[in-house]
DNA sequence: GGCCACGCTAAGCGGTTGCTCACCTTCGGC
DNA sequence: GCCGAAGGTGAGCAACCGCTTAGCGTGGCC
């Protein structure tokens, strides 16, 4: 048996550590309409029919609406960390890193753009104290990526202006492929990873 | 008098065209509320007590809430084809002319982030017609882009290996800034329009 | 077989939502 | 002084929200 679920849009995602069965089905019904609607504009009835039960299952699992969304955008952003991590850490020259990361990353969010959606652009409906959390991985992404770019400079690769500046338009370009990328347009994801991994090793001068 | 309004944050918006001024208040409070917390979670009656009103005078001036959300995109959106087109039509080298454009739209989403949020980000939240038609400017904001860089590559000064991949990436480059953009970070708005304008102009493979 | 913990449901609670309606002012034109 | 239009208000409607509670079926354990 696999750890990795489907949605209905086909994508795959890691839900697998979320047991019992009835808590990840409702886990995965609340990504789906949470990136359809926005999670403000979810009803737990919406979230309860998706997962083929009544409303009032949904609390035996999860406390509240918002716990199922906390729920989420911690496994999602601790996948991201993840995924930048291993790209970070691998074999290889800064350039072969970076593009790796990027590849990856965006991979990741055009694949799986239902669930980054509500990962990357639902973290203002958390309440404070949630939101620092998930605030506390952003920054470790932030950190893998500044990581290699001070590589690629150190080891004399990279031309860059602004460290902290390209590292935030780095991630700002594989983040925002969640709002834009369609499974129905002209590109698979592949083709974007690599589109994107080429942009940005020009962005830190790489290659020249 | 000024045809620009101020909101709350010292943004500056134009409204001006926003008759009359009951109607130009709760709209300029619209967006506020809209950028704070979303459109789904925004209450009629915290729009109207934002701008000093009773929940019942918003709909003297607007049919419905949606419409307010409209109006607001609208506008906003004619502003940032305005941005693109003016730049893209000036005087100056392929690679002057995107510059231009990038650090306009830009220092646009950066300083009028409040406004910027809720036309880049509510457009899921409009009704069918009332999205086709602001994606008819989205289309125009794109051409312009290309425009540009179809120049640049006539011209030998650009070398891109997909325009329409590149286009795409240059204005979602542009567009993420609404999202992550703090007025009280550590960069003013010029700042990200110039590190962002050098950024894209490596990406187009210009000033070698 | 008796029992009870578990997963789930039907019904419904108090509160809030977008929006409406009856009514009240203010004010320029005559 | 009268009037009607324009712009506003307080109260409130029907619907819907997140969430709770009482009770039901079922499967494992002794």
């Amino acid at each position: 048996m696999s750890t990795a679920e489907e949605t209905a849009g086909g994508e795959v995602a890691p839900w697998g550590e979320v047991t019992p069965d009835a808590a990840r089905r409702l886990l995965m019904a609340a990504v789906e309409a949470f990136a359809e609607r926005g999670y403000h504009a979810t009803t737990t009835r919406d979230i309860a029919g998706r997962a083929g039960m009544s409303p009032a299952a949904l609390y035996i699992h999860y406390k509240t609406k918002e716990e199922l969304l906390h729920r989420i955008s911690r496994i999602g952003h601790e996948k991201a960390v993840d995924i930048l991590r291993t790209a970070a850490r691998r074999e290889g020259t800064p350039a072969e890193r970076l593009a790796d990361a990027v590849s990856s990353f965006v991979r990741w969010h055009a694949g799986g753009r239902t669930t980054a959606r509500v990962v990357q652009y639902e973290l203002d409906s958390l309440g404070p104290e949630a939101r620092a959390e998930i605030l506390a991985l952003r920054r470790q992404c932030d950190a893998e990526v500044r990581g290699i770019i001070e590589d690629g400079i150190a080891a004399g690769e990279f031309d860059v202006l602004d460290v902290k500046g390209t590292t935030l338009a780095v991630l700002s370009l594989c983040i925002d492929v969640a709002r834009w990328f369609n499974i129905e347009g002209p590109w698979t994801p592949d083709e974007v990873g690599a589109l994107y991994a080429d942009l940005v090793l020009r962005m830190v001068g790489a290659g020249k």
